[in-house]
DNA sequence: ATGAAAGCGCTAACAA
DNA sequence: TTGTTAGCGCTTTCAT
């Protein structure tokens, strides 16, 4: 079926012109009589003329196309940021390539082979780690990170407001009357699990509350650790009215734990998540939980990153996303208030 | 920074050999003199050279690049399915670009520019509906469907057997005494709706009951929609003591209804789901569903591709995934057999 | 308004 | 073992 591609050659010949004059008619060029134009687009009908994409990028030095990093595709919030990226970034004709790199090697080789063989215009890079590890960037292609802190450099970057979240997150519970609040948090080396952190604390200090750092437990975002660290707080025999899971996973596995322990949620418990996933408000109890807009977010990432290609841009851009608390029935206000 | 990039050129040049035994070092030939070799790769280093990755596509004419089109990122099945394909993709030296293509004009526009353009290899399409209009299939690139039933043509394609799923379930639930059984589809046009409920369908037939049209409810896939089905099932006052929802997400919507109706479940109504989602065992009660390796039929898929693109196959492979039954605490034994 | 020439960076023949 | 000669398919000068 594809023996000999059709080429601009090939186009050229039929219509006795130059190939350039194709070139000019398939860029939309004004600068071509309409009648030449007219009998271009016929015989690129009638031989089903394709410009190769390839030739394209080799001659005007760039390919179109944009890549994303990420650490995996399944985890609902970075998908939904690929998702918003994606669509900004179609928006402007050029096409996004998703990829995942699950550790640090092949993260580095990915950047690696992505930037060094000019196969993209620009990379959004996805949740880097807080250690350095992930501080690899590349010279020469324009850059945006999402979801991490402002690194030293000229990349731009976007994140939700972490602090806000975990610290809403918290003042919402102490509104409630609870005082002993306990966390489980995602892994300790990302930037979003210490910004969530750093908005607990905050929010316990500025109500006096000497936090408890037995009552802090880490966890990897999985339900199934925030169900175990559930378990092994209730086993602290430290008293604790309320949790804080830096994410609905780990606040699902928690309510989870709960329930096998015997602990009604939110009547002898309260629980708060992060993210608002759509199951969130279908689990039992409904979750509260401090929703973030992860799609806005890739989008306003594409954004930056066209603004960066563009050139003539030297000051990075760091932008926050303002989080907002959604309250359902996990959480309820502290009865036997002391 | 990237002012003028380090060409094969610069590296010759610096070597003083010809270009042609850079490219034979890069590529790791084995007739270059080992000694000519270190100092060409000492000189690759000091320069910091990297391939042009476009150069060497429009020279071969591939670009190592496969391209998966989806629906949607978000939805986990899809998000494992990618997974597993971009890890076999990977493994074989590929980069695997993920996009979406929310509709059909997208769909559309989208294959075409991917493979007309000859950006791609190949292409691995997931989901298609079952009516014809995902049926716009690229000739000259080599294809695979996932998640489709066989379509005309040499595209291979893997799916997972959906409806040996519909009838697990069914059988499931009529092995625990079950007879009325109602059922929450997916949207009516997809082809995994269809299988699943012809599966269901043979479960009954297959033990000679009549199935009750009315008890079965179209969704979306959304945990809303499951919502809302329960809600209308029981509005129906027609008896039924089990519900098969034709995915997770949907069980756990109804689930949330049956709650709220003080339907006890599984006291009163058993319900199954499909795929196995993470949070499926982590939601009250635990869900029992039909376990679907998503993942592993990504990757299936791409070996696929690799075969196809092989060349010299002339005839379509289509494989189907076997599912798995996961009994956890939403089902139980009827008691008051009748 | 159109064409001719040159080249993007690399690899694939063929020579030597 | 290494170099030479041609392109890959398109866009970009610069002429005309």
């Amino acid at each position: 079926m594809d023996r000999t591609r059709v080429t601009i050659r090939d186009v050229a010949a039929q219509a006795v012109v130059s190939r350039q004059t194709i070139s000019r008619v398939i860029n939309g060029s004004d600068l071509v009589n309409p009648e030449t134009a007219a009998r271009v687009h016929a015989v690129i009908a009638e031989l089903g003329y394709r410009p190769n994409a390839i030739a394209r990028s080799m001659s005007r030095g760039r390919t179109q196309i944009l890549a994303c990093i990420s650490p995996n595709l399944t985890d609902h919030t970075f998908a939904s940021i690929i998702q918003g990226a994606e669509g900004a970034v179609r928006a402007q004709g050029y096409f996004l390539m998703s990829t995942s790199a699950p550790d640090v090697p092949t993260f580095i080789a990915l950047v690696h082979e992505l930037t060094g063989g000019a196969y993209v215009d620009g990379l959004v890079i996805v949740n880097p780690f807080a250690d350095d590890r992930y501080c690899y960037f590349p010279s020469g292609t324009p850059t945006v990170l999402v979801g991490a802190r402002p690194r030293e450099g000229v990349a731009d970057s976007v994140a939700l407001d972490d602090v806000a979240a975990g610290r809403m997150a918290t003042e919402h519970l102490f509104s409630f009357g609870h005082r002993r609040i306990a966390m489980i948090t995602g892994p300790a080396a990302e930037d979003c699990t210490q910004d969530r952190s750093s908005g607990y604390r905050a929010g316990l200090c500025a109500h006096g509350i000497v936090d408890e750092p037995s009552l802090v437990i880490e966890g990897d975002w999985s339900p199934l650790s925030g169900y175990r660290a559930l378990y092994e707080l209730l086993a602290l025999d430290i008293p604790f009215s309320a949790v804080f899971a830096q994410n609905d996973q780990m606040a699902i596995g928690a309510l989870r734990a709960a329930r096998e322990l015997g602990v009604r949620v939110p009547g002898d418990l309260s629980v708060v998540g992060v993210d608002d996933i759509p199951l969130a408000a279908h689990v039992d109890p409904p979750l509260t939980t401090v929703h973030q807009d992860f799609t806005a977010l890739g989008a306003e990432a594409a954004r930056l990153l066209f603004r960066s290609m563009s050139g003539n841009v030297t000051v990075a851009e760091h932008i926050r996303w303002a989080p907002k608390l959604i309250v359902r029935a996990s959480t309820q206000r502290l009865e036997w208030l002391g």
